[in-house]
DNA sequence: GAAATGCGAAACCTTACAGTTACGTATTAT
DNA sequence: ATAATACGTAACTGTAAGGTTTCGCATTTC
């Protein structure tokens, strides 16, 4: 697909796939920085680090400022609430919450095909039923 | 770069790079599901969302159980505390606290090239270190 | 056993992207 | 004016990604 939304938080998900993008952006967390001091932290060409800013431009998690010569990059997390918002719905999942449930929905699938293998018809949907029930 | 950190945060950054990716994941907190239902879902072929399946499963982010001649997957988030955990470092950004600072900076910018244009020697340290404040 | 079902893997194509070097352009310094 | 600085862009390369169609392999069903 590749496009198929064009949401900020699209965009921002996108931009955070790239390692050297993330540490770009930890690296302006502590203020704003010309493009040529940031490409010196990192093992890539200027242009290598260019082409990452332009990036997260466009996904407005940087800003860009000409100052004479320069060009001074500011972090801008608000794309970041999207993906916030969105990694807020599995924040329940990752708690013992699921632990638990996962262990169970396990040890019923080893109970049932331990001992009555033959009437294993609509094991599909029960199944889903199950897992469903952690919301 | 694109081989940069092999951990497996850095795997789940770049999974959720793909909106398929993110919306499969999204139908799996409902429950387990057999591949084919779950492409059946989307607008492309059944083999693409097994690539992504296997995307995903790399990642840690589903796991896969054979069951007779379906294979379900089950969601897995716990890989995305290490997402939530770099996110977290960002939250103090995106509340008023950044949109106040930023707002003093930009004018004290203006104010700065509107009368002495003049004496700009180290103006970036200068930014940098106000920039910094924030933390 | 033969047919049907449910998938993954292989082979292939196209586009995106990370990286490079070379060049152009604007700004400051001399 | 000239040189140096600080960048971005262009052009090119290699590789990974997402997509498709074709094929093959288990597992049920008849």
């Amino acid at each position: 697909m590749a496009t198929y939304s064009r949401s900020s938080t699209a965009a921002a998900f996108q931009a955070l796939a790239d390692p050297t993008r993330r540490a770009v952006l930890d690296l302006l967390r502590q203020g704003a920085l010309p493009a040529g001091q940031i490409a010196r932290q990192f093992p890539v060409s200027r242009p290598a680090i260019s082409k990452h800013l332009r990036l997260l431009r466009r996904a407005r998690l940087v800003e860009e400022r000409r100052e004479g010569r320069h060009r001074l990059y500011r972090l801008n997390a608000e794309p970041l609430r999207g993906v916030d918002a969105w990694l807020n719905e599995y924040r329940n999942f990752w708690q013992s919450n699921l632990s638990r449930l996962k262990a169970f929905v396990e040890t019923e699938h080893e109970k049932q095909s331990a001992h009555s293998r033959k009437k294993e018809k609509s094991g599909l949907e029960e199944k889903n039923g199950n897992v469903a029930d952690q919301s």
